[in-house]
DNA sequence: GCCTGGATTACTGTGACGTC
DNA sequence: GACGTCACAGTAATCCAGGC
């Protein structure tokens, strides 16, 4: 196997833009040379990573595993650099970090990694509950940070927060859905259909919400706190759901299909940050944890608002 | 080995236009 | 209004000559 660096940048940035022609211009080289890596690549692996279509590309089922990885190659090599910096070496002590149940699934494991690889010192203490709980523990000093859907945050007052990424909130639907055919799919139009509720990280009660305002009752089937179980149920027919792209893979456990598009209604955003009890900022392992976060920024998933 | 730039091919989506 | 045709634009892929 004969991968570069390279390669795995631009098939990183033909996944990000969509297009060959777009992840060209994000990487400053011409079209025909992100073809050539990437066809290079899939020769390797012997597998398909991208689909092709009249207008752009998008992941095959392979790609997505292969990104995850390519992420991981790229972070590994950035925390490598890191980690040979005086900072990285020195920095010694204890981090108390809190996590939901659903942001646990999709940020802890990246975060905690790059964190350790540059800051091996530290001892990183991991501990998942309830947003609020988790709000009240920041406040006592018993955890220093913690990553939260922060659009729900109660306690504004004492705690201070920084959005990592933003997530639009879209439908997602099983192929051949009769929504899939029209130009705009509105919350009345999905109040038809059996309604699969994502309840985890207070997700439920901000979609009830979003019916509320708008004079609406879903008709829900099932609600669970597992993103697979909404997935599964959605690729096999049952119902439909509204769920955060941060979520979103377009297959199930079980390896059906599921298909996304955008609602009508205009959603506010998910967002998902780092909080922390105001002024503990100042700590040098929290300060680095923060910084931390935001290299793992992704883009298209770049926020950075700051409420401190 | 990697890249550029140009030319070319194949394909698809879009919009204008004419006809019924 | 519905339908078919056509030109055009945008995209990916390929090939080639040449530069670094």
């Amino acid at each position: 196997m004969d991968l570069s660096f390279r390669h795995i940048r631009y098939f990183v940035a033909a996944a990000e833009a969509g297009s060959v022609t777009g992840a060209a211009a994000l990487v400053g080289v011409s079209q025909s040379a992100v073809t050539e890596a990437i066809k290079s690549i899939e020769h390797q692996l012997g597998v398909p990573l991208l689909q092709r279509h009249p207008r752009g590309v998008s992941l095959t089922h392979e790609g997505h595993q292969f990104l995850r990885h390519a992420h991981a190659m790229i972070e590994a090599l950035t925390a490598a650099g890191r980690t040979l910096s005086a900072a990285g070496r020195k920095l010694t002590g204890r981090l108390g970090l809190g996590v939901s149940p659903m942001v646990a699934g999709y940020f802890l494991a990246d975060l905690l990694a790059r964190f350790r690889r540059t800051f091996p010192g530290v001892e990183v203490a991991p501990s998942e509950d309830r947003r609020p709980f988790i709000e009240q523990l920041l406040i006592n000093g018993e955890l220093d940070v913690a990553i939260l859907i922060v659009s729900e945050i109660e306690e504004k007052a004492a705690l201070a927060h920084e959005v990592l990424a933003r997530s639009q909130n879209r439908l997602w639907l099983p192929p051949n859905h009769r929504f899939l055919k029209r130009d705009r799919v509105t919350l009345f139009d999905i109040c038809e259909e059996p309604l699969i509720v994502l309840s985890a990280d207070d997700y439920g009660d901000a979609l009830a919400r979003i019916f509320r305002r708008a004079g609406l009752s879903p008709r829900v089937l099932f609600e669970t706190g597992s993103v697979e179980a909404v997935r599964s149920m959605v690729a096999t027919g049952a119902g439909i759901a509204i769920a955060p792209d941060l979520a979103y893979r377009p297959w199930s456990l079980e390896g059906d299909r599921l298909e996304v598009r955008a609602i009508a209604d205009p959603l506010p955003a998910l967002d998902v940050g780092v909080v922390w009890r105001r002024g503990l900022e100042r700590m040098p392992a929290v300060e680095h944890f923060l910084q931390s976060c935001r290299q793992g920024q992704r883009p298209g998933h770049r926020a950075g608002e700051v409420t401190a």
